[in-house]
DNA sequence: GTATCATTCAAACGTTCGTTTGAATCCCAC
DNA sequence: GTGGGATTCAAACGAACGTTTGAATGATAC
């Protein structure tokens, strides 16, 4: 017997994690109730401890609906890249694709609750309820491993630790930015056209974190920079 | 009569501050309730209201009381760093550290609440609530507006939309990085030992986040790098 | 048709929430 | 010491929360 088993969703199901994935991206996890999230998805208000336990459980279903199968995504795109290398180095910049591609591609998904869920994920990192943050992690951690070990090869002379803050920095912005798209906006003057453009937006994103992973050493010698 | 006008905190007032302070930094602004935060700041129930209105109201006291000295001080800095240079461009890497000083200085606070606040910081950028986030916002406009102008300045090169992404996604990453310190570890291997070391930090982060401005735009000539 | 199981439903459960109340207490000018 | 405004206090308010219940309904197999 499975734990864990994948079960096939009903349409209840379905429309729960819909809205529950568009709620809890708007209000919040305390602040989306169950009578909100009930009332939008048209179904009882019982059906959510019927179908999921409890308003914790449903928070879980709500990542693991998603979640895995987009850190599973990037693991089989480094393995590809790796495969085609063939034993060759990586650049930076293409394991760096590689992790973001997944999240901007989700972003592009307004049809289906893409969007919403990548959103979601991006406040999940900062979320203040330990559990919450825990199944993050836990999540994450296959995924991370992976690309810590790839991000090493491809960068022999950066110090590990130097290694490990840098990743921690990419991921930030990613999370911010994924987070805070049309949400917030403290400065002005971003056009708004442009923002769920995935293209753009991954464009923008490797060249800033791909100098940032590979930026000289603070106090150490400098490397020569083009002028 | 000075709406806004900043009245001296009675000592109930300063420990409901700190105690909030504390208790939404670990539980959020919803899952901290007014019983935990009465209690932990060891005064009665009511004085909550009785002192500032409402929850709402004492979320707002907690941000104003540090955030608006914590821009100005950016600003200081800034026009400190302008008269200095005597009408000479800054250097991106100057201002960088104009910026994320204030907010590393405050981390070392253990004693004050600084670096309790500096983490709640970290999380309202992403917080879902909307009169939170328009307060934050409208909190640091001013010094929003400072920044953009003096990167203008110290890159004159960079096209205006692509600074305006930069600027957030440098803010991303120190917001994570403040929200995230010793509580989110996705990437294992980051030594404990130096997450508080600000000195340490603003190294790092000035690295990472001055290549990341400089970095050669996308899709354009690609400018020589090191070898 | 009938038995069996899964699902839906309206209603209520007990708890906790933020806020209000009115009396008690403190503090200080006079 | 006495009056009066500021502050504290215990208690209670109504509303909203997540969850549970038991009956009603639906679907499926015989």
């Amino acid at each position: 017997m499975n734990l864990r088993a994948i079960k096939p969703l009903n349409e209840t199901q379905t429309r729960i994690l819909d809205a529950a994935e568009e709620l809890f991206m708007q209000h919040g996890f305390e602040g989306a109730s169950m009578r909100m999230l009930t009332s939008k998805a048209g179904v009882n208000l019982a059906a959510v401890n019927y179908h999921f336990g409890s308003k914790d459980a449903l928070i879980e279903a709500v990542f693991r609906r998603r979640l895995d199968a987009m850190n599973a995504q990037r693991i089989a795109e480094l393995e590809r890249l790796e495969a085609d290398a063939a034993g060759h180095a990586l650049t930076p910049d293409a394991i760096i694709r590689a992790f973001i591609g997944a999240s901007l591609r989700m972003i592009e998904d307004t049809r289906g609750g893409g969007r919403n869920f990548t959103r979601l994920l991006g406040r999940a990192y900062t979320e203040p309820a330990k559990p919450i943050r825990q199944l993050i992690g836990q999540m994450y951690a296959p995924a991370m491993e992976r690309f810590k070990a790839a991000f090493a090869r491809a960068l022999p002379e950066l110090p590990k630790d130097e290694l490990v803050w840098r990743m921690h920095f990419m991921f930030g912005t990613l999370a911010y930015t994924l987070a805070a798209t049309d949400t917030v906006q403290l400065i002005a003057g971003a056009k708004p056209e442009d923002r769920y453009d995935a293209r753009v937006l991954q464009e923008r994103l490797t060249a800033f974190l791909s100098a940032g992973l590979l930026a000289p050493l603070a106090g150490s010698i400098h490397v020569k920079k083009a002028a």
